[in-house]
Order: C-alpha cells, then sequence, then structure tokens
DNA sequence: CTTGTATAACTAGTATGGTAGTTGGGTTGG
DNA sequence: CCAACCCAACTACCATACTAGTTATACAAG
C-alpha cells in the first residue's frame, strides 16, 4: 500500500499538507488502493508521509464528512464498505443535480468556446476506445461532466455533484473494464450535448438520466462479484440520521 | 457579540467541541451575530469558550467548506459577505434536490405517519401567523423540508440541502419580519403536501418551485437595503473555481 | 514630507505532548 | 476447563509549542 500512497502523493502539487493528504487518501480509496473496512491509523498515515498527526486528522475528519471513512472515537478510523443504500442515494443527488443543470444549460445556451470543448472531450474519449484507455478516459469523462457544470455557470452544483460522486467513482472503478463498453457510456454524452445543442431541454434531462443510471445496471453484478467490499445491510447506519422534530 | 455566542455554546449537548463550535459559529454566522466581512481570530475564539486552538481550527475548515468563512492563510479568517452569485447558486442546487424528492415522494408515496407529521407540521405553523413567533416558524419550516427528505429516504439529499440552506437563511435572516408573509410561505408547504400526498409529481414540482423561487423576490430589495452586508461583485472569486482540463 | 526598511505583533499551519477511553490478550481464581 | 479481571497497547481528541508568513507601524535616510 504505502508505495502507491507515496506516487500519488508527489504529484499533488497544490497548497498545504491537509489538502494533498485528503486528496490522495480520497483517491486512493475511490481505486480501492485502500480497502473497505481498512482500518487508517492516524499515527500510521503521518509516518508514512512524514508529517505530523494533525493534518492527517484533519484529512480524516473531511473525508468523514464525505461519507469514504468513518471515524469512531477512540476506536478507529476505517474506510467505510461501499453501502447500497449510499450508492442508490448518491446517484439520486447527482441525477438532480446533473438534470438540472443540463436544463439550465439547454435553456440558456452555452458560449461556442463551451460547445466546443465539449465537442472536443467527445472527440478525444473515443479515441480512448480501442486503446483500452480506462484511465484516461474517465478523466476526459470527468472533465465532460466538468466543463458542462462550470460552462453553464453552475460551480456550486459541480462542487457537491463531485463530493457524490465519489461513493459512484469506487463502483464505477470496480467495472473496470467490463459491464458498459466505453463507447455507449460516449454516445450517451453525445446525446446530452446534442440535447444542450439544440437547446432542448427535455431531451438533455432525458439523456442525463439514461446516462446516469448505466450503473444501475451494473451494480446487482457487481455486489454478487464482490459481496466483501460491500455492507450487508441494505441501509447503512447513518450517524447524520433523522433527528428529531421541534418539540 | 461574546455573551450570545456563549448562551449558544451551553445549548449544543452533542458530542465534541469541535461539533459544537461549528453549530454555534454557523449558527450565529446565519443571525448575523458575526456579520459579514467581520475577522475571526482562532486564538480570541478559543478564548471565549476556553477550549483551545486546534477544535476552533478545525471548526473554521468545516465553515469554509460551506462557503460561510474564508481562510487565507497566515492573514486571517473571515466571515464572506453574503454573495449575489452564491445564494443564486445555493438556490439552484436546493431547488434541484427538493424538485427532486418531492417528485420521489409523489412517486413512490409516503408512510401515513409521515403525511400526518407533515400535516402536523403545517398546522403548527399556521399557529406562528399572528404570534408573531418567527424563530419558531423557521424551526418548523426547516422540520417540514426534513421530514419530507427523509419521509422519501433522501438523506444524503437532505445532508447537502441543509448545507447549502446556511447561504439561503442569512438572507432570509435579514427580510424578518416584511417581505413575504408567514401565511404565503404555509400555503406553499400545502400545495407541496397536496401534490405529495395526490401523488401527482408534477403538481409537486410546481409547488417546490414556487416556494424556493420566494427568495428571488426579496433579494433586490434587500441588497438595496443592506449593501454593505453583501459582495458588491456579482461573481464571487472562488477557490475552488473552473481547473484546467486533462491535456 | 516622502520613501524605504527594519521590526514587532499578529496570523494560520504544523508538530508534539498529554488525557481519556476502547480493545484484546493473558492471567488468576474458581 | 471456564469465567472474571487486569493490564498493556492501541485509539481519537484536545491542549500546547513552534514555525513560517503577512501586515502595519515606527523609524531612519533622502
Amino acid at each position: 500500500m504505502t508505495p502507491s500512497l507515496l506516487a500519488l502523493w508527489d504529484e499533488q502539487p497544490e497548497g498545504n499538507v491537509r489538502q494533498r493528504l485528503h486528496e490522495v487518501l480520497r483517491q486512493s480509496i475511490i481505486r480501492m488502493t485502500l480497502a473497505p473496512g481498512q482500518a487508517l491509523s492516524e499515527k500510521e498515515i503521518a509516518d508514512t508521509f512524514t508529517v505530523s498527526r494533525q493534518p492527517v486528522r484533519e484529512a480524516f475528519i473531511r473525508l468523514s464528512e464525505a461519507g469514504l471513512v468513518e471515524v469512531r472515537p477512540q476506536r478507529g478510523t476505517y474506510v467505510v464498505p461501499i453501502s447500497h443504500a449510499a450508492v442508490m442515494e448518491a446517484r439520486f443527488v447527482r441525477e438532480a443535480l446533473e438534470v438540472a443543470v443540463a436544463r439550465s444549460a439547454a435553456e440558456q445556451g452555452l458560449d461556442a468556446s463551451v460547445l466546443d470543448e465539449l465537442h472536443d472531450l467527445i472527440a478525444r474519449q473515443k479515441r480512448c476506445i480501442d486503446s483500452d484507455a480506462h484511465d484516461r478516459f474517465y478523466r476526459l469523462d470527468e472533465d465532460f461532466h466538468r466543463t458542462l457544470a462550470l460552462g453553464a455557470g453552475h460551480d456550486a452544483a459541480w462542487r457537491v455533484t463531485q463530493e457524490v460522486k465519489a461513493q459512484l467513482d469506487r463502483v464505477r472503478y470496480l467495472s473496470v473494464p467490463d459491464t458498459t463498453p466505453i463507447a455507449k457510456l460516449i454516445d450517451q454524452h453525445g446525446a446530452i450535448l446534442a440535447g444542450v445543442a439544440a437547446g432542448d431541454a427535455d431531451a438533455a434531462e432525458r439523456a442525463v438520466k439514461a446516462h446516469l443510471r448505466e450503473i444501475l445496471r451494473s451494480l446487482p453484478d457487481l455486489i454478487a462479484r464482490f459481496p466483501e467490499l460491500f455492507d450487508i445491510a441494505s441501509t447503512r447506519p447513518t450517524l447524520s440520521a433523522a433527528q428529531g422534530v421541534t418539540a
């Protein structure tokens, strides 16, 4: 584990130790380098990166807010198992946001430069079909969704999307390279862009929904194939669950 | 400032110092006890609550992620001004989520107990109309939206909604008690509930949108009345803005 | 009076120390 | 053999110390 963590560490240029650590750990959890259920020790991580425990702790807190780790006081910090319920909820939130973004983009129109960039991204994605460049495709996939959101001026929506997407990316990483073929995903990107470019909000919405529902096709199969990575319970016990109502 | 902060502190029962501090500061910012632009000193806050700087710092980090404060390294931490763009974006995200939640609730149906609770909440809201119990109404308002979201099983959506709602609540707190009369808001709650209960997703969506667009009516007036609380620039300079695209 | 510089007083970021609590394993009494 | 207990080795949380960077001010040089 250590070597690949350190590799990510070196390629994180931005800013302070906390942010770099957060990004390294986040990526490692998404990529399953840190497996669900694994215990993360403040001290061990701190020693690995030759930093103090404090920024590690702060990174843990942020990860726990994204639902990627669970901090149990005086016990330990653990990578949370993939939860079916959490994935479904993340997908729900993401669909709500991206549908709204696509509709907004279709209705208000996008700058020509943004449309060009989106077309360009799809073209570059197509070059990944045969070359088995999955990692490259995934980055371009994220670029497509981000460019659309930011191009429509909805950067808060994108920020939230990015947070919940972590839950989904963990699943997507499992389904490499089978399940849904890349070509199909690229076609769906094309459909989204076509709807947006044509100013047809309804078509854009349908395209986004079709795209984001692909994960539903692969999920049951993945749970069957990797049961040890998933939470057995259908509903995950969340600390931030329903609270009492004002008396 | 100090006394009212400490009052909030004492009524935060839950858990650790960091969470209590976060909630106290968050509420204080929403309620304008901590005014936009005000500098927050780690040391000063720590001394006020007789805790160390560390949990204060961690609370600041969380607040900065919600866009309520800005941490400028080696400089200071400041309550961010209300930004027109940030409010519009928060409203956009909230509408996207709550529309999706309401549609989901209408389509899948809610338990009778949840419907009862929603009706009860509306009834209790009506009792606030004449008594000028604005604070009480606002709590019941939040209860209504939370109960709907959690009742439909979308607690992740609610968690995100709650985060972005802070930006909107700051504005709403300014508009007490004029602008939109409480009675109108309660009617809108009733319309949402009616749509959901009838299983009419389209009606529920229309009702949610009408409800959440009330803020748009009051915002220009508030900017004119309290220009010193708002960011002058139309677009706020966000650190997490657009990044380059994969080369 | 203006300007450049040194400096003192702040800041956040990081490191380290201390405390209370949990856990698991070994030991002791039955 | 088994149960109860104890203790050592962890944990996260909080407090404190230290570092590095920013800013405003005072002061000296022109």
